[in-house]
DNA sequence: TTAAAATAAGACAAAATTGTCCTGATATAA
DNA sequence: TTATATCAGGACAATTTTGTCTTATTTTAA
């Protein structure tokens, strides 16, 4: 459903939520590949996609890292469009590109609430949610 | 969302249906890769999967051909799943080997209504419904 | 029996995604 | 001012997905 760059983008922005509750101190790419498990270069060019889409703010030089913009008020759905676009929530689904409520693929309308329902999930589910999640223990973004 | 392979596999599965509706004939990879725009040796292994999933007969040799196997009983969700295997409806939208309801992942319980509302979807709209739209000029499988 | 028309399948090629490495720019503390 | 720790970004490499080509096999009609 998600691409590789995606999962890690949740991730990411996780740990930094999760972070700055506890500490408010910026984070550093070292940090976050560490404790999500990622490639760390492949982390840090996603993080420069989440700072250009405004998700996050990098501080460069010594005592720099990553901190959330709008602190916790992130929700998956800007996530995933800072980093795949719009194509999973509103691309047609069979890839034909004048798909639309009046001129419907085959399964344009079949699927719409599903969709639908899945956008308002998504939109739904932000930072402060899911830091409690992990605060609580009752979920985690690392194996 | 779905993978390309995907994409075409209900395109594939659609035409037939539909082409089975009105003549009842086998139809051949040519046929069919004409009929969704789709390149025709990629299409061909594609079938392949669809008939390892028995979703679809072949026959081989002159006059052969691919034909439904169940008549028009077949739904999207066993498509996707003959082609994309249980990953998309199934497993760990993190990619978490352990997730689990008692182990959940971040995001687990967030998206999981989401989720089955969408598979219950793909299992409700089957061939009978998507070549009825096609019939009736309300959907397309080619644009 | 042979030619033609079809699927099956493996090897290969191209493109996209994922992941790595290196160098440059920037900020801070000593 | 200099060393160090950090992000930025381009070029490259590996892997996966998508797509192609060629040959073998099967079936049927002539």
């Amino acid at each position: 459903m998600f691409s590789k760059r995606c999962e890690y983008a949740i991730k990411i922005m996780t740990f930094i939520a999760h972070q700055q509750k506890k500490s408010n101190k910026k984070v550093d790419v070292d940090a976050i590949s560490k404790a999500i498990d990622s490639p760390k270069a492949f982390t840090a060019k996603i993080l420069q996609d989440l700072v250009k889409s405004d998700l996050l703010v990098s501080t460069r030089g010594r005592f720099g890292g990553f901190s959330l913009s709008a602190q916790i008020d992130i929700n998956l759905k800007q996530i995933i469009e800072a980093i795949d676009g719009h194509k999973l929530l509103e691309g047609c689904l069979l890839g034909f590109g004048a798909c639309s409520e009046k001129n419907p693929c085959v399964v344009h309308h079949q699927l719409k609430s599903a969709r639908e329902i899945l956008k308002l999930k998504l939109r739904d589910t932000n930072l402060e949610i899911i830091a409690k999640r992990v605060n609580e223990k009752n979920a985690y973004f690392k194996e």
